[in-house]
DNA sequence: TTTTGAGTTGTTCGA
DNA sequence: GTCGAACAACTCAAA
């Protein structure tokens, strides 16, 4: 061990203070420790944060950084290019060690292992730490020692494994550097909207660890009792809203796991206890799209199955604009996108709806859809982006068969009996008479008149027929199985 | 190597 | 209105 022994902990994807193997690796050894955060979008290529995250992002490392402050501790923020910034803060403060928890974003991972081997030659101790999943993803592998590629086995043998370890606590004691290194403010990184409109997401939601904390006790002493039906019910608040923390790690999933199967045990066998394994199993799914991710790189931009790499998507520039604008004419559609304008987020039910008519409905290339979803929402995550797409549009790993299309009507009437998501997003269509909420063409004129509704001006009119794009989308998917 | 069973979230059609 | 089968064929995972 060096003289020196202070620590840099370089802050990513983990924005917390608990459960942050880096952090505590830091901590142990005694010195000195300085919390960096290093802002270098121009390292995550095509998939650089959207505007939605950037602007959770600001709050994040606010509040951060305030957490830091308390404890006497400075969160030293910097611009890239990371190696740069990461020497000279060591060559500034002496610190002869490097610590941070990994990430699995392929662009990442190469930037990290070479930043890894520049710094060992360069004589730092460097380390890094699984603070993002439940299993580290390399080492889940099938009997013939492959990946896997489908969930039901890949989850199986995550669970023969021992369970995931307890959270590890906040360290009680971090010692500060004698001078701290110069810093940026959090403003000067420029995340925020020159023009404000993040007002929805305001008040939708509040950002840091501590309310992570907060919204997990929420829903574990709360909704989880219910989430096996609950969570498909985008009427109702049925879902756990834990994935932006998980995604900025405000929260780690250790944390979720173990607080919802402490629940789980005090339960007996039932409904309830079948909820909490229900949820315990999204958060596999998780875990296989970074399983995914890590072993399938490629399939950021790519179709996992290659058959797919021919398939006839369509360029439709009007159609994919009244999809992002909530402009479709199929209320569910609409209520979902616009939900996730103006909140940076959407129930899981709706996004596999919205998704499936983009692709299928309108046969938009599922990257156009990713992408939008990338810029907008605020749990936008690269590898349950990625999963979710390529599961909807069927080139995917464990993918919905082509012909399993989605229909808005349908999943409407069985997911938001009452039409209260649809008013609630969709205003225009508030004094609808519940029975045609979800098809409004279909209203008789004296209904549609009554409610003070003209189609095609106040709502516009179905973009495609859902029987005819249907049709049109087997008939695609048959047409590029022969080509 | 070959075989066998299985595979998140649906829809439509005809009885 | 309810029910079961068909929808296509393929690939994975394990025996």
């Amino acid at each position: 061990m060096s003289a020196s022994d202070t620590s840099i902990v370089w802050f990513r994807h983990d924005l917390r203070l608990a459960d942050h193997p880096a952090l505590v690796a830091a901590a142990k050894r005694g010195g000195p420790v300085i919390p960096v955060f290093i802002w270098a979008p121009e390292e995550e290529g095509k998939w650089a944060a959207g505007a939605a995250s950037r602007w959770w992002l600001h709050r994040s490392l606010k509040s951060l950084s305030e957490s830091l402050d308390s404890l006497g501790m400075r969160l030293t923020i910097r611009r890239g290019p990371s190696l740069a910034a990461i020497q000279a803060i060591a060559a500034e403060t002496g610190a002869d060690a490097v610590y941070w928890n990994r990430r699995y974003e392929p662009a990442i991972v190469l930037r990290d292992t070479k930043i890894k081997s520049t710094l060992k030659s360069g004589g730092l101790h460097v380390e890094s730490f699984n603070g993002a999943c439940l299993f580290e993803p390399s080492i889940i592998k099938n009997k013939q020692g492959k990946p896997f590629q489908v969930f039901s086995a890949f989850w199986r043998s995550c669970l023969s494994l021992p369970e995931p370890t307890t959270p590890i606590r906040r360290p009680s004691k971090l010692v500060a550097p004698k001078t701290w290194p110069k810093r940026l403010t959090v403003e000067a990184l420029g995340l925020e909207p020159r023009v404000d409109w993040a007002g929805g997401i305001r008040e939708a939601w509040k950002i840091g660890e501590a309310a992570a904390g907060q919204q997990l006790k929420r829903f574990v002493s709360g909704g989880a009792a219910g989430y096996l039906t609950g969570r498909d019910r985008p009427d109702r608040a049925g879902t756990s809203r834990l994935s932006p923390y998980l995604h900025f790690g405000e929260l780690s999933p250790r944390q979720a796991w173990h607080s919802v199967r402490r629940r789980q045990s005090d339960m007996p066998p039932g409904d309830a206890e079948d909820s909490m394994a229900c949820f315990l199993r999204e958060l596999g799914w998780r875990e296989f799209a970074y399983h995914l991710l890590v072993h399938f790189p490629h399939t950021v931009n790519e179709p996992l199955r290659d058959q797919f790499r021919a398939f006839p998507w369509g360029h439709d520039d009007a159609a994919l604009a009244a999809w992002q604008r909530g402009q479709t004419g199929y209320p569910v559609v609409d209520a979902g996108m616009r939900e996730l304008w103006t909140t940076g987020w959407m129930h899981n039910r709706v996004r596999m709806v919205v998704a499936s008519f983009l692709v299928k409905h309108l046969l938009v290339d599922w990257r156009a859809g990713a992408a939008w979803f990338w810029d907008t929402l605020v749990d936008a995550d690269l590898a349950n982006n990625t999963l979710g797409w390529q599961w909807v549009a069927g080139c995917g790993a464990d993918a919905a068969p082509y012909f399993r299309i989605f229909n808005p009507i349908l999943q409407g009437r069985k997911f938001d009996p009452g039409g209260d998501y649809v008013r609630k997003w969709a205003p225009e269509l508030a004094a609808l008479p519940t029975k045609w909420i979800h098809a409004p063409w279909e209203t008789p004129p004296s209904v549609l008149e009554t409610a003070g509704i003209r189609l095609g001006r106040a709502y516009p009119k179905p973009i495609v027929d859902h029987a005819t794009a249907r049709k049109r989308a087997l008939a695609a998917l048959a047409e590029s199985r022969q080509g």
